[in-house]
RNA sequence: GCGAGAGUGGCGGAAUGGCAGACGCGCCGGACUUAGGAUCCGGUGCCGCAAGGCGUGGGGGUUCAAGUCCCCCCUCUCGCACCA
């Protein structure tokens, strides 16, 4: 071993000589148990890896590399999410094409990996931009298609002016794009792809407990399914024969206190029912409605505004005909676009008809026999009241009776309504996967048979979006026309490209049989690998990528091509690292700190130990590039530590019974703390032990202590190990060594400090062997001074002994 | 507004209701050095010469014992935000 420890002397030599051995290739031993690792799907960027993105990465190969040493087959390989806008405006941006930058990022990438020390199997290598793989994803389209599940249809859509696109409702943050977080998203009538992912909410609602992830993102799982049960009812509408309010209602309990309907202003039917008298008023509320954007329009701050429409509607309980007005507080979107009115139970209804003075009926009364509040809607359930056949009907079961009687008087249904709407994945842009669809004049919608896949995308120079609502496929007319492959005639493609994300819901079966040609994946591969064991990735795509993925899932399932329900049963995020300022990193803000740059300064051991040690692997904390130092020296200590033993020989040695019990501890810490991702403390563990290690003699380490502390290091700083370990002699690797075991008995302490406190204050401490009994605790105890002096003759009222931990007196 | 999470030394952070501050950074002192952003040794929550006292956002409570459990409040982060 070298005198001084040189990371850059020994790094890319064992990096260069793991690849030439196939260190890292994944093993196809199905006797053996697996344990798929997987991280979210990166896109590649122009910008390249951060020291944050990392924080994803490191973890993730130590756990990887541990259970390997664990004796698992492990499945840890990466690819790249590389269809898709970002992609595309990078490109655009630069003045390139998208086919040359992606391989370019991709690379870079994989390079900055390397260079970390992070072990995949990159013979597994996939990238969702090519053929091979986008050819899948389109029979995937073709397989929901094939099920109902791949729907066309008309509506209002979002629509980003920068991406020039439609967007999903998932992909709209805050009214704006969520690529573009300063441009508010507008709507745009369009004929869209949709997959309905509406059938699978009860399933992906209930399937929820099932799995292990952070139960905050779970939480936000379920807020965006949005289930609420209710009914569904309606009224005629008065003088309009024929005409019906439809509306969704989640308290039909108060059907007797509504006063008034409300109308999103798009509801059809308004221009039906509007009174000649109303219609300027209603025309013009309608058109500033219209220019509103969505941020304003859904701020709850903004006083409720609307029109009445001059109609009616005939209440079928009350008997009574109420008036029906539209508002923008009501959104299309929702259940039917129309509500009730109950003012006196909903606190929105209530505001709107005190500023329009229409009535407030109480129709619910607190449970306790109180009155409701008189300055705002009593929301909670109780007694309902004033409600002809309910009246004394706890909430509850009012519910029901309307639900019932409305079924059987052919006024409505109970029912259940989302707040999911499908997913639209229809992209009016050239970079992503083509849709497999072709249009002819007779046949209608015809799919593309799936000998004929891939609809490969083709290469234009000019791919601009044109903002016209059309993708610049439609430009090409050697790809827009074709022949139908029902009739054989002439016939159109789809030149819309899938929304990205329709790439990343299938990816995760790719990995366990990457390169199979005759089908997305290898049934038995597949049996073997998946579900994924531990899914790491970013909160951000809670109800994005990691919806949508539960979806497909769900559909293989149904479909028989899988086996289980799930793809990811424990997930895990990772915390974000801002900037040394507490700023997002980002190359406009200058803040970015590289891993080539850390990895130049101080060796990609002492990055990747910091990685581990700056903070709990899921929460987020700032970045410090005084920390590196600190590990880069720990890493010093340790090569020193066993420089020092391989120059005295190598001796067996005779360690004492501390040295060995202080080795058991180590391990036993040491592999509680990886195995529960808590590297943070599994590194102060080492740490903790090198501090009493290193000021030993060679002679009172011995080989044991020596050798296991190299192989709990392997995992973290991979190189550093590796060098070592063929230094104390062996000529295989530390990666394909066991992880060391502990034996309880000699981890055990054998004396212990139990603290002695006298009215809830320590006093004095006591060396005790292990496991003494109270007795003689207590007896020595009542010998110490310290606790003469404090119990000043006073005797002890009571006498709490925890074993091996403490004795409180309490006088 | 609603929901979730968090608040511990100068800093990052440790602590199944049982010695608060492990481990590291920084800082102070020392050793070795021509030199130090190298290495090694010691110290380092606050007040106090000491004995001791005080300390986990603030206030109350439960308990022999509270960073940890309960109630109220403050601050920060994230998510949702007229979903009928």
């Amino acid at each position: 071993m070298d005198e001084r420890y040189e990371a850059q002397a020994i790094e890319p030599k064992w990096q260069a000589e793991w690849e030439r051995s196939g260190l890292y290739l994944t093993a196809e031993d199905r006797s053996r148990p697996k344990f798929y690792l997987l991280e979210m799907f990166p896109y590649p960027s122009g910008e390249g890896l951060s020291v944050g993105h990392l924080h994803n990465y490191v973890p993730c190969d130590v756990s990887g590399r541990f259970h390997r040493m664990r004796g698992y087959n492990v499945l840890h390989a990466m690819g790249w999410d590389a269809f898709g806008l970002p992609a595309e405006n990078d490109a655009l941006l630069k003045k390139l094409h998208p086919k040359q930058t992606v391989p370019r990022y991709a690379a870079n990438f994989k390079r900055q990996l390397k260079l970390a020390g992070c072990a995949y199997d990159w013979t597994r290598e996939i990238n969702s931009s090519t053929p091979e793989y986008y050819k899948w994803t389109q029979w995937f389209f073709l397989l929901l298609y094939r099920r109902g599940l791949a729907y066309r249809a008309v509506g209002a859509q979002w629509w980003c002016e920068k991406c020039l696109s439609i967007l999903a409702n998932e992909q709209v943050i805050d009214g704006c794009c969520w690529r573009h977080t300063d441009t508010p998203v507008t709507k745009k009538e369009l004929e869209q792809w949709y997959f309905k992912i509406t059938a699978y909410a009860d399933r992906l609602l209930e399937d929820l407990d099932t799995i292990d992830w952070p139960e905050r993102i779970k939480l936000m799982q379920r807020n965006w399914i949005g289930r609420s049960e209710g009914a569904e009812l309606s009224f005629p509408v008065a003088d309009h024969p024929g005409e019906q309010v439809k509306f969704f209602t989640t308290r039909p309990d108060t059907v007797f206190g509504v006063s008034f309907m409300v109308l999103a202003p798009e509801h059809p039917l308004v221009a039906r029912i509007t009174s000649p008298q109303q219609r300027a008023e209603v025309e013009s509320y309608i058109a500033q409605a219209r220019r509103q954007s969505e941020i304003e329009r859904l701020s709850t701050i903004k006083e409720k505004t609307g029109v009445f429409t001059g109609a009616y509607a005939h209440n079928v309980f009350t008997k009574e005909n109420i008036p029906i007005w539209i508002a923008d507080y009501v959104l299309m979107g929702y259940g039917t676009g129309a509500i009730m009115a109950a003012p006196g139970e909903d606190q929105r209804d209530f505001e709107f008809a005190r500023k329009y003075h229409l009535p407030i009926p109480r129709v619910t009364a607190p449970a306790d026999g109180s009155r409701p509040p008189a300055d705002r809607a009593y929301t909670d359930h109780g007694v309902t009241v004033n409600s002809g056949f309910i009246s004394g009907m706890p909430t509850a079961e009012a519910i029901a009776a309307v639900a019932k009687y409305a079924q059987e008087n052919n006024i409505g249904r109970p029912t259940v309504s989302y707040r999911m709407r499908d997913w639209l994945i229809s992209r009016q842009r050239y970079w992503g996967c083509p849709i497999p669809i072709v249009y002819c004049k007779k046949c209608g919608i015809v799919p593309v048979p799936e000998d004929q896949l891939p609809v490969i995308l083709p290469d234009m120079v000019d791919y601009q979006p044109s903002g016209t609502g059309r993708s610049p496929l439609a430009n090409l007319p050697e790809f827009v026309n074709t022949a139908c492959p029902g009739c054989g005639g002439p016939a159109e493609r789809e030149t819309d490209t899938m929304d990205g994300f329709a790439c990343s819901s299938w990816y995760f079966l790719r990995f366990a049989s990457p390169h199979e040609t005759r089908a997305p994946f290898d049934r038995e591969a597949v049996d073997y690998w998946l579900p994924v064991d531990l899914y790491v990735g970013g909160a951000e795509h809670a109800v994005m990528h990691l919806l949508y993925a539960r979806m497909w899932t769900k559909v293989m399932y149904d479909a028989g091509l899988i086996n289980f329900k799930e793809p990811f049963p424990v997930l895990r995020n990772q915390g974000i690292i801002w900037a040394a300022d507490g700023q997002k990193m980002s190359k406009s803000k200058g803040n970015v700190v590289t891993p080539d740059a850390m990895v130049d300064k101080y060796g990609a051991d002492a990055l990747r130990l910091w990685e581990l040690f700056m903070g709990p692997f899921e929460e987020p904390t700032n970045w410090n590039e005084d920390g590196v130092v600190g590990t880069a020296r720990f890493l010093t200590r340790v090569w020193n530590f066993v420089r020092r033993y391989v120059e005295a020989g190598c001796p067996q040695g005779n360690p004492g019974e501390q040295t060995r019990r202080k080795t058991h501890q180590a391990i036993r810490t040491a592999t509680d703390h990886v195995e529960r991702l808590r590297f943070n403390t599994a590194l102060a563990a080492l740490m903790d032990e090198l501090n009493y290690l290193a000021r030993l003699e060679p002679a009172e380490i011995g080989r044991e202590a020596v050798e296991t502390y190299v192989l709990m290091l392997a995992p973290m700083a991979p190189h550093i190990a590796e060098e070592m370990w063929r230094a104390l002699g062996h000529t295989d690797s530390v990666h394909l060594q066991n992880w060391p075991g502990f034996d309880p008995a000699l981890a055990r302490d054998e004396v212990v400090t139990v603290v002695v406190q006298i009215n809830g204050k320590v006093r004095d401490k006591l060396e005790i062997a292990a496991d003494s009994a109270e007795d003689q605790v207590r007896q020595r105890a009542l010998q110490s001074a310290a606790v003469q002096r404090h119990l000043d003759g006073r005797t002890p009222k009571k006498v709490i002994y925890v074993p091996n931990k403490l004795l409180s007196i309490v006088v």
